[in-house]
DNA sequence: TATTGATCATAT
DNA sequence: ATATGATCAATA
């Protein structure tokens, strides 16, 4: 009888995007705490060397592949899984890394095919509390949101992802800040400022540089979580 | 204090 | 080393 101590608390991969969302909803109020507990998982005292513990555990509840894959979260359904760190008023708390990015290939890719649109198509939000002086395990899970960009979200992210990707791709890489884009922005996505990836500079010679990523402004979350919450618009 | 640039853990 | 999960912390 005692076969699966310790395997029950791991919920295989829901068979429906309807189940998964069914699964995401009865989390809302949890803490992480307690949902720690029941997956047998310590928790952190702060996040500054457990960063991505939010975004494990709720992978753990909700059945999602444990292995770190360029892949949905949930392959089979074609659903990307994203904490959200809001504070006390639902207004995410950070931005949002989308995906890496290929500064030696950017340039030959269009939009149609682009990562970020891909990882965009599906996803579920899930907001959780993230104000620091909230001990991590007191945190509580917000309310679930299964999204696709509509047709307006889209036109903002392929304008800005064309602008920036446009500029990568000219190898202008270094040129490159936080400042540009209005809702997609690029990033550092590095161990460190030392890390360095292939790239082609503005002359087409090779040259090492930065790894960044494409990240969605919190302004751009939050009217996403927004939209969501209030009943209009 | 909002935002940009820097960084951390784990798994493959 | 690279990719996944992100948040931290210095700056403007």
């Amino acid at each position: 009888m005692c076969l699966a101590l310790g395997v029950k608390v791991s919920p295989p991969p829901p068979a429906t995007e309807a189940e998964l969302v069914a699964r995401a909803a009865a989390l809302a109020g949890r803490t992480l705490g307690s949902l720690a507990d029941e997956l047998e998982l310590s928790v952190p005292s702060d996040l500054r060397r457990a960063k991505g513990f939010p975004g494990m555990l709720m992978e753990r509840a909700l059945g999602a592949t444990a292995a770190s894959r360029a892949e949905p979260d949930f392959p089979a359904l074609g659903v990307e899984l994203k904490t959200i760190p809001v504070d006390a008023r639902g207004h995410p708390c950070e931005s949002t890394f989308v995906a890496t990015i290929d500064c030696a290939t950017i340039g030959e890719v269009e939009w149609e095919r682009s990562v970020v649109r891909a990882k965009l198509a599906r996803v579920l939000w899930m907001p959780i509390e993230g104000s620091r002086p909230i001990p991590v395990g007191d945190r509580r899970i917000g309310s679930a949101l299964i999204w696709s960009p509509s047709p307006e979200e889209e036109r903002l992210l392929r304008f800005d992802w064309e602008e920036l990707a446009g500029v990568i791709g000219q190898g202008e890489v270094e040129r490159m800040t936080g400042h540009l884009g209005r809702n997609l922005q690029v990033r550092p996505k590095a161990a460190n400022s030392r890390s360095r990836r292939r790239a082609f500079d503005r002359d087409g010679a090779r040259c090492a540089v930065l790894p960044r990523g494409f990240y969605l402004r919190a302004s751009f979350t939050s009217a996403l979580l927004a939209r969501h919450f209030h009943l209009s618009t």
